[in-house]
DNA sequence: AGCCTTTGACCAGCG
DNA sequence: TCGCTGGTCAAAGGC
């Protein structure tokens, strides 16, 4: 309810969409709206409703099962007290809102709006654009003729469509609210900030996208029942459970949804299609990031329910599949996703039916990344660590999860209502719903509390990057980590802003890529022994060399460094490891037990423990004192360590801390007299991609100072920190690194 | 070139 | 110590 105020505010942030996408919507609201611009109070009731109406959908589908066709005069009855509540509210909340937020949202005059004005007016169609569940705006961000548009304007499919305040605000209601009054609000809610085409009254129930609309996207038709009965079929809130503080359950029963739904006399031909929809739409289209991110969760199971693509990106993000189980007392077999994302130590387990329908999903931890851009909308793709926000506007309104009627559960719910768990409770497991219900309003919501700033900036790589800020922050805590995720975030944040430069990055649009680093050894080193543990996950012989290259990953949770090794073609001795990403952890103890009592014994000042080493993060600019700061620091406590191999054998090793801004945290172990040869070539991540190897395998820059390679066979590394340091005073610690 | 999936094997925790 | 179980690894091949 205060959320109208919100919205009013956001009202007043709507930019009216330029001729296309007013075309488009006119064609897909076609007949609602174009031809049926009468200023008719019921009209103009869900003009406004278009956002109020989802709510209204909800609570006849939640409580009374009103019969969805009414949709004239008793959405307007049921609206209109929302009408007065917002006039009545109006004012206090919205300053309140803006002072909490820090956000000052321009109040807007309603009445111009929602009267005669949205009828009147083509050129303003109400803002209150609610997409049904399973509709995924990415359909309508693939519109050409949207596409422009929405890149520069507050709408829905940019996620700028700042209407999510509305959602906010009901968070925050919610935070006030007696618990109970989630379980009606939960689906309320979700719709209330949900992005929905205007239903068409006359229609019924059914939600669609008009003849038109149907050409333009055939496989778009979401019938209000299908929302419906999503959400009653939905867990209730007050059946979520905080099982423990370390995943997000999200069982799902895509299938039951659809029986229901058939049950209830409901086109399953309409579920099927809305599933397939959404399916299809994330299957073919890149989640539509921020504005899915709610979502996308279902999309996932949707897509994988409907496609049985078994693909779950549908959700925004990369997973790769790890495993597959058949888990006792389960029906299904078990998949284990990871996140792909280097630093991102997320997992989700996901039991499928055997016709592909999701029955579970199970998260666990936290993203700690935005959602990674969609391939055709890179820059706007950012926006999307909506509920990163959103969590943050419960921290700032004070929310704590852990309980069943905990606020930040209800906040999560709202969050999770498109079945997006809330990544930020990292520590929440919580079970819910498949509810189906797009997260705009969440979207929203981070937007206007977190700092509309990051949006109105329009750079979305900053916005991301803050948001992964905020949220290592907030994980960090949940996990009382020591930092080095976050710091390694906030490296990556700054690295990201950094690398926009385009004076050093040739252009700001170049995607992210994290520094990369060549090292050669001649000799039968065990490269992959270099204190670290890594995971293979794929060889190829690439052109120009016979050998194999194997491709690893280090197998640390939040750890963002690969590399890839193989033999350089020209000498089977010669090993050339690329490492590529920023090493945000100690050594497995396993081996820093070892190098703990030699590399670093020596000094005299090592620390105790294992956790000795210390990797320094890439001396960005910004960050150049801090992390050389911290490097001597380091270095002067001898916390940085060799992960010798002195200690374990014979086999000389050595390995990088990834964090490497100019190997700023290069570790180097067991590299002593007549040990490898080695070859290190700090290498722009961007030059690297640029520049061609040389007969060697070195990666030479461009135009970058040739670093001579450190081939003294003498050089004793691996009990000398100070030779570290020699070497790293070699590296440039340009920007890029 | 790089990443993914598949799938049997392996590992660790627990009773 | 053994078996069970969930979770992960990793080789191979595919996209």
């Amino acid at each position: 309810m205060a959320g109208i105020d919100d919205n009013v505010a956001i009202i007043g942030d709507w930019v009216p969409p330029s001729p296309s996408p007013r075309a488009f919507f006119s064609a897909i609201l076609g007949d609602d709206i174009s031809s049926r611009t009468i200023p008719e109070p019921s009209r103009d009731i869900r003009t406004e409703g278009l956002f109020l109406g989802s709510l209204e959908h909800n609570t006849t589908g939640n409580t009374d099962k009103k019969d969805a066709t009414q949709t004239g005069g008793a959405q307007f009855t049921e609206l209109a007290p929302f009408s007065e509540q917002k006039s009545s509210s109006r004012g206090g909340l919205v300053e309140r809102m803006a002072a909490r937020a820090g956000f000052n949202a321009p109040r807007l005059n309603t009445e111009s709006i929602r009267s005669s004005d949205l009828s009147l007016n083509p050129e303003i169609h109400s803002p209150y654009l609610t997409i049904q569940p399973g509709l995924s705006p990415t359909t309508l961000l693939d519109s050409p003729v949207f596409l422009s548009n929405s890149l520069a304007q507050p709408s829905p499919t940019t996620g700028k469509f700042s209407f999510v305040a509305n959602v906010n605000s009901k968070n925050s209601t919610v935070v006030s609210e007696p618990v109970d009054r989630s379980k009606d609000n939960f689906f309320e809610d979700i719709n209330a900030s949900s992005f929905a085409f205007k239903p068409v009254p006359d229609s019924g129930s059914s939600f669609f996208l008009g003849a038109t609309s149907k050409q333009s996207f055939p496989s778009i038709e979401v019938s209000v029942q299908s929302e419906n009965s999503l959400q009653s079929r939905g867990v209730e809130p007050t059946k979520v459970q905080s099982q423990n503080r370390n995943t997000l359950r999200f069982p799902v029963d895509f299938s039951r949804s659809v029986t229901e739904k058939d049950n209830g006399g409901n086109s399953v031909m309409t579920d099927r299609r809305f599933f397939d929809t959404v399916g299809g739409s994330a299957e073919n289209s890149p989640p539509l990031d921020e504005q899915q991110d709610e979502g996308d969760q279902i999309a996932s199971g949707d897509s994988m329910a409907g496609g049985g693509c078994g693909t779950p990106s549908e959700d925004g993000y990369n997973w790769r599949k790890y495993g597959q189980k058949q888990v006792k007392g389960s029906e299904y077999p078990r998949s284990y996703y990871k996140c792909t994302h280097p630093n991102c130590p997320v997992k989700k387990k996901v039991e499928r039916s055997h016709e592909g329908h999701i029955t579970e999903i199970i998260y666990k931890g936290a993203h700690n990344h935005p959602k990674p851009p969609p391939n055709r909308r890179a820059a706007i793709g950012s926006l999307n660590p909506v509920m990163d926000v959103q969590l943050d506007v419960a921290d700032q309104t004070g929310l704590q999860s852990g309980t069943d009627n905990d606020p930040v559960w209800a906040s999560t719910q709202k969050g999770t209502a498109a079945g997006t768990p809330d990544w930020r409770h990292d520590n929440v497991e919580v079970t819910s719903s498949a509810s189906v219900g797009p997260e705009f309003g969440n979207a929203a919501s981070s937007v206007q509390v977190q700092n509309g700033n990051h949006f109105e900036s329009g750079d979305a790589v900053d916005a991301s990057s803050t948001f992964s800020n905020d949220e290592d922050e907030d994980d960090q805590a949940t996990h009382g980590s020591v930092g080095c995720d976050g710091e390694g975030d906030e490296s990556e944040s700054k690295r990201r802003k950094i690398e926009t430069y385009p004076t050093d990055m040739g252009g700001a649009t170049r995607a992210i890529r994290e520094p990369r680093v060549v090292v050669q050894t001649t000799s039968e080193v065990d490269i992959l022994d270099d204190g670290y543990r890594w995971r293979k996950y794929g060889q190829k012989v690439v052109k120009g060399n016979p050998n194999p290259r194997s491709y690893y990953k280090c197998t640390n949770a939040g750890c963002t460094v690969r590399k890839h090794v193989e033999r350089a073609s020209h000498d089977l001795k010669s090993v050339i490891t690329t490492y590529e990403g920023k090493h945000n952890h100690d050594v497995p103890a396993a081996r820093n037990s070892s190098h703990v009592n030699s590399g670093t014994s020596s000094t005299g000042t090592a620390q105790a423990g294992s956790a000795v080493q210390t990797h320094v993060h890439r001396p960005e600019p910004s960050q150049v004192h801090n992390s050389m700061s911290r490097f001597e620091r380091s270095a002067a406590y001898g916390s940085f360590s060799f992960p010798g191999r002195q200690q374990l054998g014979p086999t000389p090793s050595f390995s990088f801390g990834m964090n490497q801004p100019g190997l700023a945290n290069l570790a180097m172990a067991g590299l002593g007299p007549g040990q490898p040869r080695m070859t290190v070539m700090p290498v722009h991540p961007y030059l690297a991609q640029q520049c061609p190897m040389n007969e060697m395998g070195f990666m030479l820059p461009k135009g970058e100072p040739k670093v001579e390679p450190m081939s003294e066979p003498s050089l004793n590394l691996s009990n000398n920190p100070s030779m570290y340091q020699q070497i790293m005073s070699r590296l440039p610690l340009g920007p890029q690194m």
